[in-house]
DNA sequence: GCTATATTTGCATACTGACGCAATTATACA
DNA sequence: TGTATAATTGCGTCAGTATGCAAATATAGC
C-alpha cells in the first residue's frame, strides 16, 4: 500500500459524509434557511409552524442537524430555541475548499469532454 | 409572506440537497479520495479494482458525482477516464461558507446550552 | 398536585437509494 | 466481420430513512 498523499489526508478529514448527508435532505436545508432567515433563535413549534411537516419530524431533523454541528441548540423553560452555528459549518466548508485545492494543481485537461 | 433577507437568497442558491447528497454517501467519498490520491485520470475498472464494489456500482456513483459536477469524465477509446473538478467544488464551498457568514453576524450567544 | 403547552420518543408505513448480477452497448483490434 | 474488453443499463433485493400519529416526558403556572 502506497502511503497517502499528505493533502488526501486532509481531504479524508473534511470530506465527512455526516455532514454532507445531514445537509442532502431538503427539509432540513429549508429549516436552514428559515433558520437563516428569521435572525434570532426560533423554537421547534414556530419552525413547524411554518414548514409542511410535523413537529416531530422537525424536531428530528434538527437533532440531526445539531449532531453534526451545523446548528446550535438552547433550552429555554419548555421551548428549545435554535440557531445556525454558522462559524463553524463555514470553517470547515473552507477547510474543505483548501484541501481540495491542494489536491488538484495537478491533472491536465483532455479533450472529448463528456459534461 | 415578509421579504427575505438578501443574504438567504445567496445561502438558498449556494446550499444545494443535491450536491450534498452525493456527498452524503461514503462509497461515493471513497471513490473522490482515490481519485484525489491517484494523481492523473482514472478509469472506472481501475477504480473498482480499489474498492469492496461492483464495477456497475462504480460507474453509478461515479455519473452521480459528474451530475453534480464533483468530477470531470473524458472519454478515451473504450475507456472513460475520471478526475477530480475540485476547482469548482472548492468554489462552490468558498461562496456557501461566504453566504452563511453573511447571513450569522447576529444571534448572540445564551446559556445553558445543550451541546 | 393539576393542567396546559413544548418537545421528544415509539411505532408503523412508504419511499428512496445502494448494491450485485446479468444483459446490453461501445469501441478497439485481429 | 468476429472477438475481447470497458462501460453502462435493467432489474430485483435489501437496508436506511423520512414521515405522521399517538404516547410519553418536561416544564411553567395555577
Amino acid at each position: 500500500m502506497s502511503p497517502r498523499r499528505t493533502c488526501c489526508s486532509d481531504l479524508e478529514r473534511w470530506l465527512a459524509p455526516d455532514t454532507f448527508k445531514v445537509l442532502g435532505d431538503p427539509s432540513r436545508v429549508a429549516l436552514l434557511l428559515l433558520l437563516a432567515d428569521i435572525p434570532g433563535p426560533c423554537t421547534v413549534t414556530a419552525l413547524a409552524a411554518r414548514l409542511p411537516i410535523d413537529v416531530s419530524v422537525v424536531s428530528r431533523h434538527l437533532r440531526a442537524l445539531r449532531d453534526v454541528g451545523v446548528v446550535h441548540a438552547v433550552k429555554r423553560g419548555k421551548e428549545v430555541h435554535y440557531r445556525l452555528d454558522c462559524g463553524d459549518l463555514a470553517r470547515r466548508l473552507r477547510h474543505l475548499a483548501d484541501a481540495l485545492d491542494a489536491c488538484c494543481p495537478i491533472n491536465p485537461i483532455d479533450p472529448e469532454v463528456l459534461t
